[in-house]
DNA sequence: CTATGTAAACAAC
DNA sequence: GTTGTTTACATAG
């Protein structure tokens, strides 16, 4: 497809029948067909991360992404990801109890998982956690650090030359490794147990699950309903398919823990708002979610059982809620997220795209910008473990060194990303900047 | 004590 | 009835 062509889109047939596939074939995992329902009747071109429109948003990967070089070249990639980031940043403070989704991490994280340094499942030992963070030593002073930024070639997607496959929790656009099957490349690497019951998640808590479930969707969000698809399709929890409770127990799960938020968009101006689930950006920048007793905070009073969540103040809106307008009706609108407001942007014609970006073999000026614009935000799953949110542009919002939604449930990405796609400071080749890593 | 699961009350739709 | 929030209690470690 000529990426110029920014009329075109895709076939709607042909995208309800790729949605109706059934099997993710990069994360194996089984496809939440209310999801496609949703996605086929309900969103609108503009929503859709994945159609023409947004194409540009999703080849407008950092530059490192189209500079030539092997991919396995940059290590900050790996930086990006939200396993890593999840790694060596824990904002939310690190604990023996905080998460780091097994499942969910590239092999050459789970190699370092497997250092004594970290516990079975990856989660930093407790004598690695100190005040001043020096959990981050785990790794910092492992001799797999270099393992840390390697990045085996053939596990990274070449960036498409046409708009990724349409929107489904069936099509690519899942996260690449969000939820794969284990491969049998994946499984001789030994890091990977190949135990039918990991594969059917059993024993994991539910907030792990959700995430995982999270995860395989495209933009890390699904209804409820698909999120119980998910469940009764990779796990066991929903045998019985009379029993509620596993039902109550994910909502239970999803209200108490906050890693999860809900979304409503108003996707088709005029109808009613479809209710996602989405994971927050702190749990995909972490990797993981934390244990949701974590967030039961509160008085031990009384029964000495608490609250099981941080008392809302006065004014505050008690739910996670947050409300999203669709795209036409959200650019350059103001949307309040994490309370502080931002502009969203347009997306500029497909043919303010410079083709050498849209070429295998484009001559890259790293530091130049590619568009007169703000950022460019959007969905995408060009890096393995991020399926989620991407931001370009040399007008970074205000909050440079965090996260933060910009709107359509897009996030501006981590500061190592903001770095190498802004390119400010840091040298043009990445691996330049390796040795202070 | 923490983490988790489960049940249930309740409100909103 | 479904969805989401919250409280309460039980259990395991």
């Amino acid at each position: 497809m000529d990426p110029s062509d920014h009329s075109s889109n895709f076939n709607s047939a042909q995208m309800a029948t790729d949605q109706r596939e059934g099997s993710d074939t990069l994360s194996g995992q089984t496809v939440p067909s209310a999801s496609v329902a949703s996605y086929q009747t309900n969103l609108s071109p503009h929503y859709n991360p994945c159609n023409v429109d947004n194409w540009s948003r999703y080849i407008s990967q950092p530059f490192y992404m189209h500079s030539g070089l092997p991919s396995h070249y940059y290590p900050q990639i790996m930086g990006a990801e939200s396993y890593n980031i999840g790694l060596f940043h824990q904002p939310l403070g690190a604990s023996p109890h905080s998460y780091i989704d097994h499942q969910d991490t590239p092999f050459h994280i789970r190699a370092a998982m497997d250092s004594p340094d970290l516990g079975p499942g990856g989660e930093v030992k407790s004598e690695y956690l100190h005040d001043d963070n020096s959990d981050w030593r785990a790794f910092g002073s492992s001799s797999h650090k270099e393992e840390l930024y390697y990045h085996p070639p053939n596990t990274l997607h070449s960036i498409p030359h046409a708009p990724p496959s349409p929107p489904s929790t069936a099509s690519s656009y899942a996260s690449p490794d969000s939820g794969p099957a284990p491969s049998p490349a994946r499984t001789t690497q030994g890091l990977i147990s190949g135990d039918p019951k990991e594969e059917r998640n059993a024993n994991l808590p539910y907030s792990i699950l959700i995430y995982r479930a999270l995860k395989s969707a495209e933009c890390n969000k699904l209804t409820l309903q698909d999120i119980y698809r998910w469940f009764e399709e990779n796990t066991d929890k929903a045998k019985d398919p009379n029993h509620k409770g596993w039902q109550n127990s994910i909502r239970h799960n999803l209200s108490m823990n906050a890693g999860f938020e809900a979304v409503k968009e108003d996707v088709c101006p005029g109808k009613k708002p479809i209710n996602f689930w989405r994971l927050t950006p702190e749990a995909i920048q972490e990797g993981g979610i934390q244990s949701t007793t974590r967030y039961r905070k509160g008085s031990t009073k009384g029964t000495g059982r608490g609250s099981q969540r941080e008392p809302t103040e006065p004014n505050e809106h008690p739910s996670k809620k947050i409300m999203m307008g669709n795209a036409s009706n959200h650019a350059n609108s103001r949307v309040e997220i994490y309370g502080q407001d931002y502009v969203s942007s347009e997306l500029p014609p497909m043919g303010y795209i410079p083709q050498s970006f849209a070429s295998n073999h484009p001559t890259v000026n790293h530091l130049v910008p590619r568009f007169s614009m703000g950022p460019v935000t959007g969905c995408t799953a060009q890096f393995p473990g991020n399926n989620s949110v991407f931001i370009e542009g040399p007008e970074m919002g205000p909050d440079y060194g965090s996260t933060y939604a910009i709107g359509q449930g897009w996030y501006a990405p981590s500061p190592v990303l903001n770095d190498r796609a802004v390119g400010s400071n840091g040298p043009a080749d990445p691996m330049l900047d390796r040795k202070d890593q």
